[in-house]
Formats: structure tokens, C-alpha cells, sequence
DNA sequence: AATCCATTATTTTTT
DNA sequence: ATAATGGATT
């Protein structure tokens, strides 16, 4: 290819103008068209037959996507007709967002979802055709090692030989066709089985689940599959790079016929395989659609010169690649920086410090700030030095609302509710607020589970009725109220009385708040912290009863949106003017003017236990690095303590092998001015008693 | 028989 | 620092 870079572009110009020719579309009613470079605008238009976009770190992806949905929608496609696909519910919203600024319309019939809400959407309108039943519980990773215990617990296995989260990881692989449990795993085989037949028992599904079951029914009904073709006639795929060769299976089974699909994505920016995200996606989408056009964007509109360097030079490290190079027209003589501070105490104090005087000195908004961490443990230092210099700041993913233990209570409760023979939920609330069921009520009940095939709820049912039952009078009185507790809860649920106010009803009957005081005597602020936590959770499921946008407002609907993440967080404000605290995963997809990566260190990125699993996953540590670096728009930082806290250790730490892969003159060590003012301080205690004993 | 209390091991990334 | 487990206590 002797063509010049300006001729390649004039030719793919000729080629969008063309296109928009065929829709009946005068280029000059697309006024976009012509903030798009000619590459963009080729993605952009040609919505017929296969595409690949090969989009580099700061091309411009979301726009060409947004772009290219509202342009089919003006050249008259029907929303309903087109399903984008997501790996994120950060993503997800975005691009809705997006879109609905582009077009100002309604955006009601267009599905824009995740690869697992749009399984769930599946599951809710088709399950019983596969037959589970309805209002099936989610079990997330949590939910799974609960129940991974249980079972092994009933088939006697030997919980010490037991690695859950490998077992569990394992037992993902064995279901979405990526391992298989051969003579290495013999004695996992009847666990496996009995854990699979539990979920079924429970009338629970996992996340991997989500994905294997629709195509499941896509398979066994053909009906379904007609119907659910005919409807989604477009469909595209954002972060092709992490879907799995299950969700590939799926987006395949739905456009095979149609063939719209147009899948984006960024071979240098996988950065889940360990989900089971798959390299080969990008062979198999030559292999089941030779048609397809391809379309690489190379120019790069977020970062600098320095910047882009740095991050082209370290990804060309990576064997297993398609080659690219991001250019960019951005010069700049600002270098990155880089330091290495004693700890991680002086490493926040560093970054804190830091985004202070740019605020001062460079107008820069705290908004504009993103400090990236390889593991949400990183935070915890970083955090409290935010604390205590006051600066805003907003920690995605991590710990969330959700999984704080007053809030999970609640939701198990729910669940119960929703589906009395989820097990795990029911075993949660079953003795909390304690109600005198225990040990060995417990086993009587276990062993009626195990020899009848039974959930919980049904052997409960059935001890308490009957007329033999090996359960002292007193424990069967305890069984009966619980029964009767969740029976009378299930009918309001389920009655017009709304989720909210019945959940209400629910804590104070079971009197939460008497339970919190006891279970905290010693320090009533956490029992009144953990029950205002409530009062918020109850507080938001009203808000989505209210929402006009939730067309069905329903409790299994609700407990959906919330084993998948889909939910308005009462912790999150609105991130104007807060520093953006995150993992490096987090980070994908997001860009700030200035970026720091805090514990570039080696034995965190690469991480020590994720490259002593799998030495392949070297490369994808790599491309973590790689991740990071190219979020930055002006100004990166990198930091390396010499120390670090692990547990309840000091050790001594290097610096990540990454850094040495960036060409030295575009990096500039910075010493560290470490005096810290004696008012700062006494600010630091002053907010860290605020943070535990608020109010106090 | 349930609950309380001290000792022990445990931290990757997310739907 | 936190959570699960096992022995002592009510």
C-alpha cells in the first residue's frame, strides 16, 4: 500500500459519501458527518453487513458508536430494532446518554444493555420454556461460594482441601466450555454436579448462567429464535475485545441471519481474560463473516505526544497483538513524572499534595483528576489522605452500598420473598434478628433436605406439619412464626402496597433496629450508621418505584437490577468537582486531563497472584499498564513506594518492569518535598474522628 | 441448645 | 483490618 496517509483518507472520504448516497442522504442534512474524520464517518455509515472497527486508546469509539446509532435512527431504522451491547452498566448508561443528546428523542424501545441484562431479559420472558421456573434468584460470587460450602458440607467433602475461589473459578470454566474436569479434578466431579443441581433446586441462576441459558432457549425453541432475529435486525458490540467466546456464541446465534453486526474494540485494551474474554474472538469473526468490512482507527484525540509515546512504546512489548500505532498531532514538552516516596503514606500525601497545587496553579478541577489503582486495597491510604485534606472524591466500584451487611440482610429478605426456595438468602435471614433457630434445628432440617431433594423452605414447611417430627416443640414454634413471617411478606410484596413500604414494615416488625443495638453494644454510632443505611436503601427503592422510566416496577425486577449492578448506588453523588479514585479496570473507557498511577510497583502491576496463576498473564498485565497510561489526556504521574504495608508487614518494594519499558527522555524523576505542615495535621485527626464517629 | 468470645486465616480485576 | 471457626458460657 503506497497510498499517503492524506490520500488513504480522501479515498475512505469518497467511500462514507458514497454510502450516505445509497441511504437517500444529502451529506450536507448530516452536519456531523463532518466533525468525524473520513474513518469515522465510514464506520459511521455503513450500517449494512458486518463490520470490525479496530478502535485504538482515544479514537473517538463512543462517538463513532453514538453516531453511528443516531444515524440510524434518522435513516429509519426502528429503536426496537437495534440491540447495542455493553460489557459495563457505566458504559451502557453513557451511550444511552449519548444517544438521547444526539437525537433529543425518546429513547424507549432502543436496547442498549449489557451481554448480561439483556440474558436477564431473556431468562424473564422465556425461562419456563427450558423449565426453570419464574422469579429465579441471582447468585452472584458471594452467593456461589455460600453455596459451593453448603454443598460441600452436605456431600461430606473435606472443606479444608478445599480452594473455594479456584473450585469456583474452575467449576465457571467447566460451564462456559473453557475446561473440563478430567482425571486431575476426578474428586470435584460429584461436587460440581451436586452444586449445578442446587442452583437448579433453588431456582437459581450464576452469571455465567445468564449467557449459556439464552442460547440454550435460542436453540431448543426455534420459535424464539425467529422471533428474537426478526426483531433485533441491527445488533453492535462494544469492548469485542473482552466478550467471551459464550456472549460471542450468542451475538453470533442472533445475527448469523441478518448479518448487521458490528462489533469495537481494542486488541491492546483486553483486559479480562481471567472472565473468560477471548483473543480468538477477533479470528472467529473473520472466519463466520468473510464479508466484513474492517475499519482501523489510529488517530488518537485524547492524549499528548509524550503521553502516546510512552504508551505505544510499552504495548509494542506484546507479542500476541494486531499491529497498530496511535499518532497523534498533539505535541507537548511536558514529560511524565515519576517518583518513588517512602510509603503509601507518603505517596497519598504526594498525589494529595499534588492535585492541590494544580487546583491553585493550573485551574485544574478536581473532576478532571483520576488516580488509578491496580487493586481496590490500594485505596484505603489514598483515601485518607483525601479525608484529611479535604478533597472530594469518588471511589468507583470497590466495596459498594450493596454488599454492606444491614443492606444484605434486607435484600436476602427480599429474596426470600421473591423466591422462598432460594436457600442461600434463607439461611441469611433465618436466624437474623436471632430468633432461636440454630445448630441443631439446622441439621434436623439439612438431613430432611438431603433425603427429600428439597429446598429449606419446603423441609420447614413440612417438620413443622408433621405429626412425627424429630423437632422439639419449641424449635417447631420458631419455624412456624419464620413461615409465617415470610408468607405474610411474600403476599405484601407481591400486593399493591409498593416494595418500598413493605420493606419498611419488614424492619420493624423483625425490630432491625433492636438487633443492630445488641450485635454493636459496644459502639452504638456503627448500629445508628448501619440503620440510617437502611433508611437509604428504602429510601432509594422508592425512587425507582417513582421513576416514570421503569416501566415495571416490580420486586423480582428490582432484585435483578441489583445482582447486576444496575442500580443507582445512595452512595454515589454526582462526581462534579470529586478527584475520581479507581481500579485500573474501572478506568476503561474514561479519560482525565491528568492521571496518577498510584503503586506502580511490581508484584501489583503485573500483580503477583494473577501472573503465578498463569504466566500468560504477563502480556494482559501489560495491557492493564498499557490501560492506564492512555487515560491520561495532559499529564500523567506514576508513583513507586520503596515500602509498602502488606497486612500488617513492611516490605520492601520495586518498581513496576513496566516503567523501564517507556523511553526514558520522556520521563522525569521528582523528588519529593515531604514536610508536612503541622495544621495539616491536626486536620488529619480532626477528619479522621469525623469519618468514624460522624456527628460526634 | 443457642449465644458469646477469642483465635485464626485472608485480600485481583467485575457481570 | 475483617471474617469465619471452634470452645466456653448462659
Amino acid at each position: 500500500m503506497l497510498l499517503s496517509k492524506e490520500h488513504e483518507h480522501l479515498f475512505i472520504q469518497a467511500a462514507a459519501l458514497q454510502e450516505l448516497d445509497a441511504c437517500g442522504i444529502r451529506p450536507n442534512t448530516m452536519s456531523y458527518i463532518d466533525e468525524l474524520n473520513p474513518e469515522q464517518a465510514r464506520a459511521v455509515t455503513h450500517t449494512e453487513g458486518p463490520v470490525l472497527i479496530i478502535a485504538g486508546a482515544g479514537s473517538g469509539k463512543t462517538r463513532v458508536i453514538t453516531f453511528r446509532i443516531a444515524h440510524m435512527l434518522r435513516s429509519g431504522v426502528p429503536q426496537s430494532a437495534i440491540l447495542a451491547l455493553t460489557f459495563t452498566n457505566k458504559a451502557s448508561r453513557e451511550m444511552q446518554q449519548r444517544i438521547r443528546e444526539l437525537t433529543g428523542e425518546k429513547l424507549a424501545r432502543l436496547t442498549i444493555s449489557t451481554f448480561h441484562a439483556f440474558g436477564v431479559r431473556m431468562l424473564k420472558k422465556y425461562i419456563t420454556r427450558i423449565g426453570f421456573r419464574e422469579n429465579f434468584s441471582i447468585y452472584d460470587q458471594q452467593d456461589q461460594i455460600s453455596l459451593l460450602k453448603e454443598t460441600a458440607r452436605e456431600i461430606k467433602f473435606p472443606l479444608d482441601r478445599l480452594d473455594l475461589n479456584f473450585t469456583l473459578g474452575l467449576f465457571s470454566k467447566v460451564k462456559t466450555g473453557r475446561a473440563r474436569l478430567n482425571e486431575d479434578y476426578a474428586d470435584l466431579v460429584e461436587l460440581y454436579r451436586e452444586h449445578q443441581e442446587h442452583l437448579k433446586l433453588y431456582n437459581a441462576v450464576d452469571f455465567d448462567d445468564l449467557i449459556v441459558l439464552p442460547q440454550r432457549i435460542l436453540t431448543e425453541c426455534p420459535d424464539v429464535l425467529a422471533e428474537v432475529r426478526e426483531q433485533y435486525r441491527y445488533i453492535l458490540v462494544d469492548e469485542f475485545q473482552d466478550t467471551s467466546s459464550e456472549q460471542y456464541n450468542l451475538m453470533h446465534m442472533l445475527s448469523e441471519e441478518s448479518r448487521n453486526v458490528c462489533v469495537v474494540g481494542d486488541d491492546d485494551q483486553s483486559i479480562y481474560s481471567w472472565r473468560g474474554a477471548n483473543y480468538e474472538n477477533f479470528l472467529q469473526f473473520d472466519r463466520h463473516y468473510p464479508e466484513r468490512l474492517e475499519i482501523k482507527l489510529e488517530q488518537n484525540y485524547r492524549s499528548t505526544d509524550t503521553i502516546l509515546r510512552a504508551a505505544n512504546e510499552v504495548i509494542a512489548h506484546n507479542t500476541n497483538r494486531r499491529a497498530k500505532e496511535l499518532w497523534t498531532g498533539q505535541s507537548s514538552t511536558v514529560p511524565i513524572e515519576l517518583c518513588f516516596p517512602e510509603d503509601e503514606t507518603e505517596e497519598a500525601r504526594f498525589i494529595a499534595r499534588t492535585i492541590k497545587s494544580l487546583s491553585v496553579t493550573e485551574k485544574l478541577k478536581y473532576h478532571d483528576v483520576g488516580v488509578l489503582i491496580r487493586t481496590n486495597a490500594l485505596s484505603r491510604a489514598i483515601e485518607e489522605e483525601f479525608l484529611a485534606q479535604r478533597i472530594p472524591y469518588k471511589v468507583s466500584g470497590g466495596q459498594s452500598f450493596f454488599s454492606r451487611s444491614e443492606i444484605k440482610d434486607c435484600i436476602a429478605y427480599m429474596r426470600v420473598a421473591a423466591n422462598p426456595d432460594d436457600d442461600i438468602s434463607l439461611l441469611r435471614v433465618l436466624n437474623t434478628p436471632r430468633r432461636g433457630i440454630g445448630r441443631k434445628t439446622l441439621e434436623v432440617l439439612n438431613e430432611q433436605t438431603a433425603r427429600e431433594k428439597t429446598s429449606l423452605h419446603i423441609a420447614m414447611q413440612a417438620l413443622v406439619s408433621a405429626e412425627d417430627s424429630p423437632l422439639s416443640s419449641r424449635a417447631k414454634a420458631d419455624l412456624e412464626g419464620f413461615l409465617k413471617l415470610i408468607e405474610d411478606y411474600r403476599a405484601s410484596f407481591f400486593s399493591g402496597k409498593g416494595i418500598a413500604k413493605t420493606l419498611e414494615a419488614l424492619v420493624d416488625e423483625i425490630d432491625y433496629w433492636q438487633y443492630l443495638v445488641i450485635e454493636y453494644q459496644r459502639n452504638d454510632q456503627i448500629a445508628k450508621w448501619k440503620f440510617r443505611n437502611i433508611t437509604l436503601f428504602i429510601a432509594s427503592i422508592q425512587d425507582y418505584e417513582k421513576d416514570p422510566d421503569n416501566l415495571d416496577p416490580s420486586l423480582y425486577d428490582y432484585l435483578s437490577r441489583i445482582s447486576l449492578n444496575l442500580r443507582d448506588d445512595p452512595d454515589a453523588e454526582t462526581g462534579d468537582g470529586q478527584v475520581q479514585l479507581m481500579t485500573i479496570h474501572a478506568a476503561k473507557g474514561l479519560e482525565h486531563e491528568v492521571v496518577f498511577l498510584a503503586g506502580a510497583e511490581d508484584n501489583i502491576i503485573p500483580h503477583a497472584k494473577s501472573v503465578e496463576e498463569n504466566p500468560d498473564a504477563m502480556e494482559e498485565e501489560r495491557r492493564l499498564f498499557y490501560v492506564a497510561l492512555t487515560r491520561a489526556k495532559r499529564k500523567l504521574y506514576l508513583s513507586a513506594c520503596r515500602y509498602r504495608r502488606v497486612m500488617r508487614e513492611r516490605v520492601s518494594s520495586s518498581p513496576s518492569p513496566f516503567i523501564d519499558e517507556i523511553p526514558s527522555e520522556l520521563v522525569q524523576v521528582s523528588e519529593l518535598d515531604d514536610a508536612l505542615e503541622p495544621e495539616t495535621a491536626v486536620d488529619y485527626f480532626a477528619a479522621l474522628k469525623n469519618r468514624f464517629a460522624p456527628g460526634a
